[in-house]
DNA sequence: TGCGTTTTGTAGCGCTCGCTCTAGAATGCA
DNA sequence: TGCATTCTAGAGCGAGCGCTACAAAACGCA
């Protein structure tokens, strides 16, 4: 009874996901974001409230659409390769944007999570989920045999956690493969469980080189 | 043979670095330096410059006497407990900071690295020489046989340094002394060398616990 | 075909941005 | 005591910021 929207706003969504994603919130302006969603300001305004409730519908989607999805077809997975896909494909993923945007989540943890309240808060709680997608993989992993019961799971889950942060913060700064492989391996390494009675708790494909 | 500068310059310098390690470069404006460096407009811009080569000396300046004076200092020390310092450190530091500033070079990896080549070479600059802090640490442990030979130097040093960091993102996020020593402490138990024939080369305080 | 409702394009609001201009103040040297 | 030089204060430049007012346009429904 009213006149139809005229824009697809699963794609205008998308470009402004994308805009806030390479960007950032500050640098981001509501004219660039019109623009790369193909509408007005005044569209924009209407449809999607002002630049902050963009900003937090942009992550949530990215959250659902990306992240979320991951994690669930992760689980799927042996919890030993659940892990080591989850890095590896951040890994590819970070190498693969010749933008370097690395992760979203991440770059909103230290733009705009320290600075407001609730977005600090979405933020913890999707970290929250990716701590316990690894905390799950673990437990399953010291289970069947393929991870170490030398740590407890949160603790080996923490740690995970910070290593993809630190992941992904240095893929926008050295976007190499050596060096982000270099960051994952001895996590990985350090998962294996030990030999009954051998003298080495790493993955048979790690061999000490300088 | 001029009128004399009337402010303190380190002063001005501090608050400088204060204003763009809390906000960020982008959130801050140049009358907000101005107004905590106690000087006026025209005063920062004939004394600083502009507004980035201000920020790239804050930087610099954050770097040589934050983080250059921690690694001399912590390089006098035996090399694990040289690390495990460098870590206990950053926890402190991060939960002290009411403003939950984090590190102001990982905070720039993030912030204005990635659009400015120049300042993203001096943070991968800066990156690489934490590296070989690191580095230089495990390199003497597995001399003196206080860190494990299991893996290479260079492999350690990167993913100590990814975990470094992701203990900083994740301090600006959920600033919890748990969260954060959950983090770093597996890292420093992978560093433990195995026993001579013994099952687990975990370092002796870390009990698994659910 | 009019009516109520929503979207769209345009224009522009008040404000702040980074930065600069100019006049005067404060020095060392001649 | 002038002079050259540097610094300080204040106003203000053009531009862009987030956001909105307004009217025309496009619908379902009567």
């Amino acid at each position: 009874m009213a006149r139809p929207r005229e824009f697809d706003e699963a794609a205008a969504m998308n470009a402004a996901i994308r805009r806030f994603w390479a960007k950032g919130y500050e640098a981001t302006s509501v004219r660039d974001l019109a623009d790369d969603m193909g509408i007005t300001c005044a569209s924009l305004y209407n449809a999607f409230g002002d630049k902050r409730t963009l900003y937090r519908k942009a992550l949530d989607h990215y959250v659902e659409n990306g992240l979320g999805e991951r994690l669930r077809r992760y689980q799927r997975l042996a919890p030993r390769k659940a892990i080591a896909t989850f890095f590896a494909d951040s890994v590819t993923r970070s190498l693969d944007d010749p933008a370097r945007r690395g992760c979203m989540l991440v770059n909103a943890a230290l733009d705009v999570a320290p600075h407001d309240p609730e977005l600090r808060r979405a933020v913890s709680d999707v970290l929250a989920r990716i701590e316990s997608f690894f905390r799950r993989c673990i437990a399953g992993g010291q289970k069947d045999g393929s991870i170490t019961t030398s740590q407890a799971p949160k603790a080996l889950a923490e740690h995970l956690l910070g290593v993809h942060l630190g992941l992904r913060v240095l893929a926008r700064v050295r976007p190499e493969r050596a060096a982000l492989e270099g960051v994952i391996r001895p996590a990985l390494a350090m998962l294996a469980p030990e030999r009954a009675a051998g003298r080495r708790g790493v993955a048979s494909k790690s061999k000490a080189q300088e």
